[in-house]
This record gives C-alpha cells, structure tokens and sequence, in this order.
DNA sequence: ATGGTCGTAAGACGA
C-alpha cells in the first residue's frame, strides 16, 4: 500500500506532470495540496482515465485539496471542524476499507501564516490547534491513520539549508514548532524520521534566486503516522528528482509503503 | 537591505 502527499501548486499548470508521476509512481493513494480549482473546474476525468477515483475539497484561486485512489473510499469528510466560520479549503479526509481493515488518510494543507504579527499568523496557530483536537479524536478509532501534507512548519534546524534566513518566517517560529510537535506527540510519528535523520532532506524548494540550484530547501511536506500505522511501515522516500521537471511545483512528493 | 518567481485568472493576491 504505496501513500503519497504532493502539494502542486495549481492542478491546471501540473497536469501534465500529475498524470506522469501517477503512472510512474502507482501509488494506491495520492494526496493534493494546492490544487487552486474549484470542484467543478477539477481536471477529474484525465485522473479517472488512469484508475483513480478523485475527491476534492476546492476552491476559487487558492488552497484546495484533493484524495486520489483506486479504491473508492467509504466516507470522505470535508474541512476541519472546530470552526464553522472558516470557509478556506484546507482539508479532507477518506475512509477505506482494505483486507488488512480500516485505512485513514487525511490530505492537508496547513496555513503559510505569515508575515509575523497579523491575523494569518493567528490563523495559521488556531488552525493547528483544531487539527490537534481533531487529531486526538481521530487517533481514538485505533486504526491506521495517516495525516498527510503540506505543514508549512520547518520542524528541526536540520530540515532547512539556510536556518538564519528563517528565523522571522512563520514556517520556522518556535509557537509553530511547537504546535507540531505537540500534535507529534499525541502519538503520531513523522514517517520520515522513522528511516532517515540525516539533514537536508528537503520537500520545498522556492522558485526564486535559484533555490534548487543552490539546493537552499526546507522539509515542510510530512506524513504523520499512528501506532497502527507505525508498525506496518516499509519505507519512506521523497521523489526529488520531480522538481527538476519541466514546469514543476515547488514542492516534490513524498511516499510511505505501508505493509499488512 | 532589496528583489527575486510562480499560479490563478484576468488584477491583485498568496506563497
């Protein structure tokens, strides 16, 4: 069972891209972030063509997020509770059921927050805080669960290239740091560092002043494993090699094999 | 210290 998380930037620039790397890679269940389309305009049916169902959670110009799969799944649920008033499309998740029992994932993508000292920054901590009690309440069930997506919170100094550059950015404050790791600890396991503590492992390298060429990146894209998902963890790997594509997304995907 | 580049969707805004 192949789990993927990619945030593309805009489905309508990354199709072409998409579509490649869903035949390449194969993997069982894609999750989106950034897709930048309402549900209507969603490019659904080239993604149907190649097997998976697709749900979405869009909207106009920004954010949106999207579960792709071969196996449709049971439930889909669409936003994050905690607040009725929060119209921004940030989060979706699915049920499946599968021979080994109840599969959970969850494709989200996290507020930028910044700059530092506004009302996105607020945005950015309160909506951690509802995925953190939406979260524990999840973790509950006992199944395998696996939240996905793009963070947007640089969670150690080795996950960045350049951490000076970052100190007054939202991705790297200690509040944000801190409500990861606190979310972590409810039970969770960031997939990655199961397998790999190396630094510069980077999912994010910006478009300007020639970022990946310098490879000044950040590790912001992580899938956080529960304990049923820990223990049937294969392997976990980050597909670089995507950003060096033609037009690609800033951000690359990245992969947990799932065994049972 | 500043500006640098993208995507969406048709002018800013978000990142």
């Amino acid at each position: 069972m192949l789990i993927a998380s990619w945030n593309i930037n805009g489905i309508k620039a990354r199709i072409d891209g998409l579509t490649a790397w869903l035949q390449e890679r194969n993997p069982d269940i894609a999750c989106l972030q950034e897709i930048k389309s309402q549900d209507e305009t969603f490019p659904k049916k080239v993604i149907e063509d190649l097997g998976y169902h697709v749900e979405t959670h869009g909207q106009k110009g920004f954010n949106g997020v999207a579960l792709l799969s071969k196996e449709k799944p049971e439930s889909v649920r669409r936003g994050l509770p905690g607040d009725e008033s929060d119209e921004q499309a940030r989060y979706i998740e699915g049920l499946w059921q599968t021979d080994s029992g109840p599969l959970r994932v969850a494709s989200i993508y996290l507020p930028n927050g910044n700059p530092l000292g506004t009302a996105k920054f607020e945005y950015k901590l309160a909506w951690m805080d509802r995925l953190e009690r939406h979260a524990e309440a999840l973790l509950a069930h006992e199944e395998r669960l696996i939240l996905a997506g793009d963070y947007n919170v640089i969670p150690q100094p080795k996950d960045v290239h350049d951490p000076a550059a970052w100190l007054n950015d939202a991705l790297f404050q200690p509040e944000s740091r801190g409500n990861l790791r606190r979310l972590v600890h409810l039970g969770f396991a960031d997939a990655l560092r199961m397998t790999d503590d190396r630094a510069e492992l980077y999912t994010f390298w910006d478009y300007q002043a020639g970022a990946w060429q310098k490879n000044n990146g950040i590790r912001i894209d992580h899938l956080l494993l529960s304990p049923e998902a820990q223990i049937v963890l294969r392997s976990v790997g980050i597909d670089k090699q995507v950003r060096s594509w033609e037009k690609p997304s800033d951000h690359v995907p990245i992969l947990a094999e799932l065994g049972g």
